[in-house]
RNA sequence: GGUGGGGUAGCUCAGCUGGUUAGAGCGCAGGACUCAUAAUCCUGAGGUCGUGAGUUCAAGUCUCACUCUCACUACCA
């Protein structure tokens, strides 16, 4: 048994989130937790809503309400969405948190003893209608090289060169449209990533071999460039309070805060538990039995890489408490929209809580993982969506289960039979099982889901091969007990499908195990002998037929799918 | 512009350190079966592995150039 400690990069407070960012992140990790909890590991997996920053400022003051009102309602409206989709947090926390507020000045505190901390002033500019100041990116203006009348402070959409907001020709404030703007100049403070460069590298390049080429390539590309210091402060009131002279008004940056609260937030979950927090993150004090696995979208690899590993190692080398780094890193590519961007303004796209909404999780979730952007960015479709659902879940699975339990209750009155002895048939299931299983369990241990959904599709196709051979139907004229081991022989296969199904589709898994009576504390991947596996309910135990498990997408329901959400014309 | 990922059957994707006739699922065609959600099982057709050169006994896999696409490019997160 091992000690796994997850974390899913903190969903942005402001909506909820799309399908991609759904299978980028939380959902792996999800899965991930639920097939090791299900290997007998000691899991503790946490996650929780990323809430500083200036597009929650906004996003609160569009909606027309305090900005901590707005926060509390979104966290709950992603807290519910997540428990729709079956992810099973240990803990699902906040960054603005007390506990997060605490830990995140006490951090800045050890890094400034460090020396890794410093003042530093810059331009930037300030709105005076807005009163506040803009992120590059809310300054839009003309563009300093081709005129382009609609350029935003970071970048020119038209010729696509970077820019700074400063040079731009009559620049206005993107959120109100004023142009009354001025260049000022405030202080920050600043993380010197710089410094820390070699041993990022060295730390980086360690994890070549088990990390994805992704996280690896992604951080060395940034170290190559060379490391460059990031300030770690803004001008925002809503935020964690910098508590430094001359910092009065002035906040941590998201970005320093948020994987800090992958820390408080399982502070909280010891308070509220009565767990022991420390001894998941702090190798002095019992953690580094601990394997820490992080999952993440590929736009978060720099920040886990790079500058969280920078304020980790920076308080580590003060002394005092030791923190844990990331041990294992899992990084993923995105999931489009038939090819193109997920587009809120334009209608493209499924969100959490409408996917809910017109189909249930199982479905979602595996789609999701069975085509997971793992070696690069997966393609969306309706269709694609409608052909995992009725081909593996209803026609594969779902269908196994019906034809084996109604004809139990057809020709077996309904109860596991007692006659036959295993013969070919069952050798050759009982091979096909004693290869598959362990190959399942490799996948997930290595975090392949893609892999992983296939092989679970493969069991269960193995399960309607075996029938075909086996042939109950045929026997029960002339030879009962050849038909008995063969409907007995499907009715564990029955439940063995249930018990590995249980990660990617737990709520269909659970109905067709209460439906075969398997009991809770049975439900485990102790597999064990093969052979046992294929005669392990006991003989006369009842079984009903569940309902009908997965119901199949419609060619009309993808017609107005497409027209609601948008599709390949879009 | 720079850097990184990707470009493999009609579609969505596997192919580790280069090695016999390039794989899977879906879709399609034919057959089998009839217990079952017109499901399942078997067989088959389908690819000059983005383009062009190079290294090698051998290249989807390595090198170079080109091309398309996505991402990042440090104050969006």
């Amino acid at each position: 048994m091992s000690r796994i400690l997850i974390t899913s990069a903190l969903p942005y407070i402001n909506g909820v989130k799309h399908l991609g960012n759904l299978a980028g992140s939380m959902l792996p990790a999800d899965v991930y937790a639920r097939a090791m909890r299900l290997l007998g590991h000691d899991v503790l997996y946490i996650c929780a809503t990323d809430e500083h920053g200036t597009p929650a400022e906004l996003a609160a003051q569009g909606a027309g309400v305090e900005v901590a009102d707005y926060c509390d309602q979104m966290h709950e409206a992603q807290k519910s969405a997540g428990e729709d989709f079956g992810l099973s947090y240990d803990y699902f926390g906040r960054s603005s948190a007390p506990s997060n507020h605490a830990l995140t000045q006490d951090f800045a505190a050890k890094l400034e003893a460090a020396g890794l901390i410093e003042e530093r002033v810059s331009q930037q500019i300030y709105s005076n209608a807005d009163q506040r100041y803009l992120p590059d990116r809310y300054v839009e203006g003309t563009c300093p090289n081709c005129d382009f009348e609609g350029a935003r402070g970071d970048q020119c959409d038209s010729c696509g060169k970077l820019l700074d907001p400063i040079d731009l020709i009559d620049p206005y404030s993107a959120v109100s449209g004023s142009k009354d703007v001025e260049v000022r100049e405030t202080r920050h403070l600043y993380l010197r990533q710089s410094v820390m460069a070699d041993d990022l590298r060295k730390w980086v390049e360690g994890h070549k071999s088990d990390w994805p080429p992704l996280a690896t390539s992604i951080a060395l590309k940034w170290l190559d460039e060379g490391l460059r210091d990031r300030a770690i402060t803004r001008d925002l009131k809503w935020g964690i309070p910098v508590l430094r002279d001359g910092f009065e008004g002035k906040v941590f940056y998201v970005w320093f805060d948020a994987p800090i609260a992958y820390i408080a937030a399982t502070q909280d979950w010891a308070t509220e538990t009565g767990g022991d927090w420390a001894s998941w993150w702090r190798t002095d004090a019992g953690a580094d039995d601990v394997q820490y696995v992080q999952f993440m979208g590929k736009d978060n690899v720099a920040f886990h890489t790079l500058s969280f590993p920078t304020t980790i190692i920076g308080t580590n080398n003060q002394g005092g408490d030791q923190y844990k780094l990331v041990d294992n890193l899992k990084a993923f590519n995105w999931v489009t929209w038939y090819g193109g961007k997920f587009s809120t303004s334009q209608n493209r796209g499924v969100f959490m809580d409408q996917a809910i909404s017109i189909a249930p999780s199982d479905y979602w979730r595996w789609h999701l993982m069975a085509n997971a952007p793992e070696g690069s960015d997966a393609a969306f479709t309706w269709e694609e969506f409608q052909s995992s659902v009725n081909s593996d879940l209803a026609n594969v699975l779902g269908n196994f289960v019906n034809r084996i339990t109604k004809y139990t209750v057809g020709k077996f009155d309904g109860v596991v039979p007692s006659t036959g002895e295993a013969g070919e048939h069952e050798a050759w299931i009982t091979q096909e099982l004693a290869e598959r299983l362990p190959a399942l369990i490799g996948h997930y241990e290595a975090r392949e889901f893609r892999k992983a959904a296939e092989q679970t599709r493969a069991i269960w196709a193995a399960g309607n091969e075996y029938l075909t051979r086996s042939a109950p139907w045929t026997h029960y004229k002339t030879d009962v007990d050849q038909a008995a081991i063969g409907v007995r022989t499907g009715l564990n296969l029955v439940a063995l499908f249930g018990i590995i199904a249980q990660p990617l589709i737990p709520d269909a898994a659970a109905k067709i195990l209460d439906a075969i009576g398997v009991p809770e504390e049975n439900r485990s991947w102790d597999f064990g002998d093969v052979a046992d596996l294929l005669d392990a309910l006991p003989h006369g135990l009842a079984v009903t037929p569940p309902e009908l498990l997965f119901t199949k997408i419609e060619d009309e329901q993808v017609a107005q799918w497409t027209e609601q959400f948008g599709g390949e014309t879009a």
